[in-house]
DNA sequence: CAAGTTGTACGAATTATTTCGTATTTAAAT
DNA sequence: ATTTAAATACGAAATAATTCGTACAACTTG
């Protein structure tokens, strides 16, 4: 299967995620979304350029102020990231990061009948 | 609260679960447990000597071979880092996380039952 | 059209992580 | 007691990721 090793580093998968919020942004607006107290301008500009040699985004230079979309989709890279957790951290078992999941962040009364919603749909 | 800011580093995962899982270990034992095509011997040792140093496990030095035992709690760790993808990658939401590990890794239904078992306890 | 402003390009410094090489210590075996 | 084998210590090289500085190009506006 292509696109098998897609692994976006820490701040690339931050940028990815106002890619993905915002459908499209320029480098400005993503650095702005993200307002860290650290990195400035040309740190979230170079991200971005690495994401682009690595074929994750695709960008519009037809402007001189480049407009960026996300490649990546977002299901598939959230799919790889978790695996790879369910693989190293919980030794194969879903259901155990379930459980920590759940057992943690506290999901509302609605979450939970979601989910369960969603388990019998499995069935 | 204390134990706030641990953050274990993909390498200092490898080695905390060979250690959770069998409670205490010498280098070398983790070091086959893991048997990385990589890292040769003195890597693991080196990285077994960091997370003495962060206090992230502790050791036994009367015999000659050391014998290491985990300080941080895998519940602990584990809820830290799905905390950090529920945020960094789900935006927030546990159910998010929980949809994704499960249209993912496919539960048996054994692990759904459990599951569900466990989403009516938390009510 | 001359500042000034906003943008990209990109090498290089910084920081984090992993890996290794080698010196030294300790214990066992001959 | 020497030699050999198995450990630790630890600096430093190698690699990865982030951050920045600065040069230059492209608009804007006075």
């Amino acid at each position: 299967m292509t696109n098998h090793n897609i692994k976006p580093t820490e701040g690339e998968m931050e940028i990815l995620q106002v890619l993905w919020q915002k459908g499209n942004a320029t480098v400005r607006e993503v650095h702005e979304a993200l307002n860290k107290k650290d990195a400035g301008y040309t740190t979230t500009l170079k991200l971005m350029q690495i994401l682009h040699e690595k074929g994750m985004v695709e960008r519009d230079t037809n402007q001189k102020t480049h407009i960026y979309k996300a490649l990546v989709s977002r299901d598939k890279t959230e799919k790889q990231l978790v695996n790879k957790m369910i693989d190293n951290v919980f030794n194969g078992s879903a259901a155990r990061l379930v459980m920590q999941a759940l057992g943690n962040h506290t999901a509302s009364a609605d979450e939970i009948d979601e989910i369960k919603k969603y388990l019998d749909s499995l069935k």
